[in-house]
DNA sequence: ATATAAAAGGTGCAAGTGCAACTTTTTAAT
DNA sequence: ATTAAAAAGTTGCACTTGCACCTTTTATAT
């Protein structure tokens, strides 16, 4: 996958800091990043460390919408940050590069081919986010369990081609990202281990229909 | 909302169309525009008409994922396009403008302001979309219906303040929209007006606890 | 090596939902 | 004005799901 800085050299990198007028903020573990950085428009990205961004749903519940690694973007419109109901916790010492979302797509000087191989990246980042996205939809649209279920495995099978899927992570994750409930998901893997259509072998799950 | 060729005069824009070698490709009624137009990595604007994307399902549903308006982009990675199990067509007579991806990202000339004024607006609309979508993602997580009906009424509370929501859609579409079951989601509104917490007039919902 | 926590796996039950099959109302077409 | 089609609205029923509450297994820390 593309990442920000990919295909520039450090001095072509700290060029463009220079031309987008870039900031660097520091947070230590469990600080707050999004109430602190609160400029209208930004794009940012994950230069070091890990942070969540978490949704504060009306009843209180907090939900980890999404997770920032390294080289991760994030701004007011690309990520799920919807500003009043979300926060941006930094889980570790997290540096977190900031560019105004203005000068981003309009820099005073645009006849920089590193500008250019960066816009690029970015725009690459955010369709990768946004496949990944579609793909979710996609799930999260099918009324049952099973036919989520289904559905994820023939993405993952689309993406491999093998006829296994070795998930990346936990059965835990897994019922939260087809937001479904997790035991009922187990009852509905089970049916399905029952009817000879997968195998599970820890984490690997065996597709027999294919 | 923000569209591709806002901010730019007649003259600019075919400037653009030069700049970026684009093509224009029209479609009767009825034609296939995806798999016609099937260039790896393309960015392609409405210019005129109306068209659908359609989703193939693996037991030969056709599911409506988008629908593309006069201004609309859409393209290989930025709408809900996966091209294996997509079909685009064409439900009027449409103009479509395709561009290369590469050269969006890597145009021969950059110094051009309307190159710069284009590019913003094309990642203004992307911005938008994946808003929308992130909306939606916010919804399809909610399990029950009645949370999906409270969490949209309360994005569209958001964005306009009032204490009603017009719907610019028929209950159907909300329906497929929050993925539920049309007469279960009636249902649920029933109870939902029974309890007073909401009021419903044609398409007027009113929201009694805002 | 042992304790602790987290994840995996399971089950009964009540509540919620999808589905089919209606009726009634609204909209569009001739 | 009449007809047809689409949307709105309703209900019973079977099936699915969420939830609470378990046990067992695996991972992590001391």
């Amino acid at each position: 996958m593309t990442k920000p800085f990919d295909e520039l050299t450090s001095s072509q990198i700290s060029k463009l800091y220079d031309l987008l007028g870039v900031h660097i903020y520091r947070f230590s573990k469990n600080q707050e990043i999004l109430p602190t950085i609160k400029s209208e428009n930004i794009l940012a990205i994950i230069l070091e460390g890990y942070a969540q961004i978490i949704n504060i749903e009306y009843n209180g519940n907090e939900i980890i919408v999404e997770e920032l690694f390294k080289d991760s973007i994030f701004g007011t419109n690309i990520s799920a940050t919807n500003s009043e109901n979300c926060q941006i916790i930094a889980k570790q010492d997290t540096q977190v590069l900031v560019i105004d979302y203005e000068k981003l797509v309009n820099p005073s000087n645009l006849k920089h081919t590193y500008y250019n191989t960066f816009l690029r990246n970015i725009f690459d980042i955010i369709n990768d986010k946004f496949k990944k996205t579609n793909e979710r939809i996609k799930i999260l649209e099918k009324k049952q369990i099973r036919e989520k279920l289904l559905e994820y495995f023939e993405i993952e099978h689309k993406k491999s081609r093998f006829n296994y899927i070795y998930l990346q992570f936990s059965f835990r994750d897994l019922a939260d990202y087809l937001a479904v409930n997790r035991s009922a998901m187990f009852r509905e893997l089970k049916h399905l281990k029952e009817e000879k259509f997968i195998e599970i072998k820890d984490r690997r799950i065996t597709l027999l229909y294919k």
